[in-house]
RNA sequence: CGCGGGGUGGAGCAGUCUGGUAGCUCGUCGGGCUCAUAACCCGAAGGUCGUAGGUUCAAAUCCUACCCCCGCCA
């Protein structure tokens, strides 16, 4: 897996995580889309069979979540067995329903790839990639009957303005669709490393019609209607941009056939990309690194795995596209990590040793805290709920920037011990409690740790936001100093 | 004409849908503070919003053309 996948992957659970602390029944899920040529071709190339292979495959996938500290409910292989079932029982039920048959697939194939091309994808009728010349050939394909779905996605779109999001893809998506669908070939002979087609056993469905239906076998697609029913059609899809016809045309158009309705909400989402388009000529022509070439456990490594996560977050608007860079998290980490939460957390606790003999105060009701705390804490939860991470944690932060001002204009350190110090410590300690809550979705270790050294008890993943997500709660405990929870970088790293 | 994204102070971005004194973070400069991880707080400088036309009382925002850049199964 590289940035990239991690990407995706550490936005859905972050969100998993704020869905979980908002009280909401929450069942995550990501995987591995294990068929296609392209793995086929993998497996032979190491010398090993695809499930072999792909086995290696799943299992890199797997620890690098877990090293990113990835809260999955359940992780999809689509050659598991019980994929294999809901698949050929979904697309059983389009085929009753009448909305596959079969035709000839013809094209210009190439053989190196084992892929059609069509005459203007080809280069001349050379294979843009191998530029050997292209061998005319014809498949019996089994093939949906998309066409048949126009008018009603359509409907389906007009009818539902946010099924996807954001409004510029969905524009794109709903324009696609607009522009008249044809039918899609949804099998394959030419290979076997797939879900083999039941009522024509030499045939296997192409790959991305087994591996969207992913989402469905999670929850139990032809083995328990009653768990379907629960959990369906109410559930987020969280995509690359490159995905969106897959997503937002096909699939719709798959459960529909399928008399099902289509999942509620698919949120897609842009591009990390490297060094900005102006830097971009160079370094291709230098052969410099690609994103797909960096690999997200090694910075997790480096940074430390909240700090990489926040970093993801936090940089870039998830819907567009953004820019990727060791500078980035370098900058990320210093200013917003070490100076302002850090060195929040260092200075508050400092002063409560000092002056209030180590044990946190209670915050006041009435302090001039409250009303920007309570602001950050709706700013924050609107923008989980948005699928903007990005907005959700500049709101957070600014509490903790207000929560560093707030000192300032106080300077308890020039204060005598007494109920003076006691207030302004126990609002700090109280904004930082409530700033702990709202990054542990992005940073579910250091809210912990956070949560412990401020003595509370418990973790800050356990609350439920309904109840805890209000001003005054802090009870007062034991504060402990500690080591600074990030070290700042220098540059010359 | 493969598909799509983008060009806004030194850097990275928001704002463009629903035209109306161009905003944020970082960096730079000046001041303050000294509890804290040389961190924190306050203030300032810096932009003809890719180019050329058009619509309008008014355009970063709407329309047209062009130039340049980027990515392509996360």
């Amino acid at each position: 897996p590289h940035v990239g996948s991690a990407y995706t992957t550490v936005n859905a659970d972050a969100l998993a995580r704020w869905h979980r602390l908002a009280g909401d029944e929450v069942k995550f899920l990501t995987g591995t889309d294990e068929h296609g040529q392209k793995m086929a071709d993998a497996a032979a190339k190491h010398g090993a069979t695809p499930q072999e292979w792909t086995d290696q495959v799943s299992e890199r996938f797997r620890s690098a979540w877990s090293a990113l500290d990835i809260s999955y409910d359940d992780f999809i292989r689509t050659s598991e067995p019980r994929h294999y079932e809901s698949v050929q029982k979904f697309l059983s039920v389009i085929y009753e329903n009448g909305y596959i048959y079969k035709d000839v697939y013809e094209g210009l194939y190439c053989v190196s790839c084992e892929d059609y091309y069509t005459l203007d994808a080809s280069d001349e009728g050379k294979c843009p990639i191998h530029h050997s010349v292209l061998t005319h050939m014809q498949e019996e394909n089994w093939f949906f009957r998309l066409s048949a779905f126009e008018d009603q996605l359509i409907e389906f779109y007009e009818k539902n303005p946010g099924f996807v999001t954001p409004e510029t893809k969905r524009n794109e998506a709903f324009a696609f669709v607009k522009s008249g669908l044809r039918d899609i070939s949804i099998t394959r002979t030419s290979i076997s490393w797939g879900v083999p087609v039941p009522w024509d056993p030499g045939h296997v469905f192409y790959v991305w019609y087994d591996a969207l239906i992913n989402y469905l076998t999670a929850i139990g697609y032809g083995r328990d209607d009653d768990e379907v029913e629960y959990w369906w059609p109410y559930s987020n899809h969280l995509i690359g941009k490159e995905i969106i016809r897959f997503h937002c045309v096909w699939w719709p158009a798959m459960c529909m056939a399928a008399g099902l309705d289509p999942v509620h909400h698919v949120h897609v989402h842009g591009w990390l990309l490297i060094g900005g388009e102006k830097l971009g000529k160079t370094m291709a022509a230098e052969g410099a690194v690609k994103i797909t070439d960096i690999e997200p456990v090694g910075l997790a490594q480096e940074f430390g795995v909240d700090p990489l996560r926040y970093y993801l977050l936090r940089e870039t608007a998830l819907g567009n596209d953004g820019e990727f860079s060791l500078e980035g998290i370098t900058a990320r980490y210093n200013t917003d990590l070490a100076n302002n939460l850090g060195n929040l957390v260092a200075r508050v606790a400092a002063v409560v040793g000092a002056k209030c003999a180590g044990v946190g105060p209670q915050p006041r009701a009435d302090s001039p805290l409250r009303e920007i705390a309570e602001s950050c804490l709706a700013k924050a939860a609107d923008a989980w709920e948005s699928f903007a991470p990005q907005r959700a944690l500049e709101a957070t932060f600014e509490l903790v920037s207000a929560t560093n001002a707030y000192l300032k204009t106080h300077a308890p350190w020039k204060m005598e011990p007494g109920s003076d110090v006691d207030g302004v410590m126990g609002d700090a300690l109280e904004a930082i409690r409530l700033v702990t809550i709202l990054i542990s979705p992005a940073m579910p270790s250091v809210a912990v740790e956070i949560w412990r050294r401020i003595g509370l008890d418990g973790e800050p993943t356990g609350v439920v936001l309904g109840t805890a997500a209000h001003w005054g709660l802090y009870p007062g405990g034991t504060v402990e100093k500690g080591e600074p929870l990030f070290p700042r970088i220098s540059v010359e790293q």
